[in-house]
DNA sequence: AGGTATGTTAATTG
DNA sequence: GCAATTAACATACC
């Protein structure tokens, strides 16, 4: 799930629930998800300190501290938060921060493909791993320019985070069938119509999809993302959806509605 | 048992 | 040197 409408829909979760309590202590009984610091190193720069404010940049949450410094979360392909009241335990987290009130912030990730961090700024962070401007920020002028110099399938354009930060595999095939575009279309081939269909459709799909709160059960009926999976038919023509490979990923399209032309 | 899975990154190829 | 593609990663599920 967790693209950037997922990845928003957990920062609102953390904003409603695990705003400025202090922290107590942090457990991390799977280390191997830290990256660039340990469990003693986690728990020193998170005890005593209160989350007062949180970013989301592509895939990426950030907890800021209060007086300075950032928690960084990605949630991997599993990742998931989990807030509890004291008194609640809830003990399979592959991190957990114990607050002060007894309630406790869980991170869950089973495959432990997620990363947590540490940043002093939200900046920072995104330059050195240089990632794209964060896809809701783009406007239609500077969606143009990221096609510059690009070659290869829209499909993977879209998914690179380097020149756009937050669209996965699900969200790319999503935006590809609201613009009527085969995922497999080449990026250089965009005309100006095909360039302007493309921007809106990231825009609509990504912003009715937190409207959702990522939750597919309540998506706009005209959405692909249901009927995603083996025997799923198109919610605009009836067709049978197809899938194809694209750059080492699963894309379903419909092969009426999405032509490769 | 083997293939697939919403993630990134390092290695490889063009 | 750059951009695009592929393999590897850890685990669960069909």
């Amino acid at each position: 799930m967790p693209e950037l409408p997922d990845v928003e829909t957990w920062r609102r979760y953390l904003d409603a629930t695990a705003l400025h309590q202090e922290v107590d202590l942090v457990r991390v009984p799977a280390p191997k998800v830290l990256v660039g610091t340990t469990p003693q190193g986690l728990g020193h720069a998170l005890k005593g300190r209160r989350i007062d404010e949180t970013y989301r940049h592509g895939k990426y949450l950030f907890a800021r501290l209060d007086t300075d410094g950032h928690l960084v979360l990605h949630f991997g392909m599993t990742g998931q938060l989990r807030y509890s009241r004291a008194g609640e335990s809830d003990c399979d987290a592959t991190a957990c921060i114990h607050f002060s009130n007894g309630a406790q912030l869980h991170y869950i990730a089973p495959r432990k493909l997620g990363h947590i961090a540490l940043s002093g700024s939200v900046n920072g962070f995104v330059a050195a791993h240089q990632l794209g401007p964060d896809a809701l920020s783009i406007d239609a002028e500077r969606f143009a320019e990221l096609v510059q110099g690009r070659h290869g399938a829209v499909k993977s354009w879209l998914m690179n985070q380097h020149i756009m930060a937050g669209i996965g595999n699900v969200y790319s095939d999503e935006i590809l069938f609201q613009a009527r575009i085969h995922p497999r279309h080449q990026v250089k081939a965009l005309d100006s119509d095909g360039l302007r269909d493309l921007h809106e459709a990231l825009h609509e799909v990504l912003e009715a999809a937190i409207e959702a709160g990522a939750d597919p059960d309540r998506m706009p009926e005209s959405f692909l993302l249901p009927h995603r999976r083996e025997g799923g038919h198109c919610p605009c023509c009836g067709a049978d959806l197809d899938t194809t490979r694209v750059g080492g990923r699963t894309a379903w399209f419909c092969p009426r509605c999405q032509p490769l032309s």
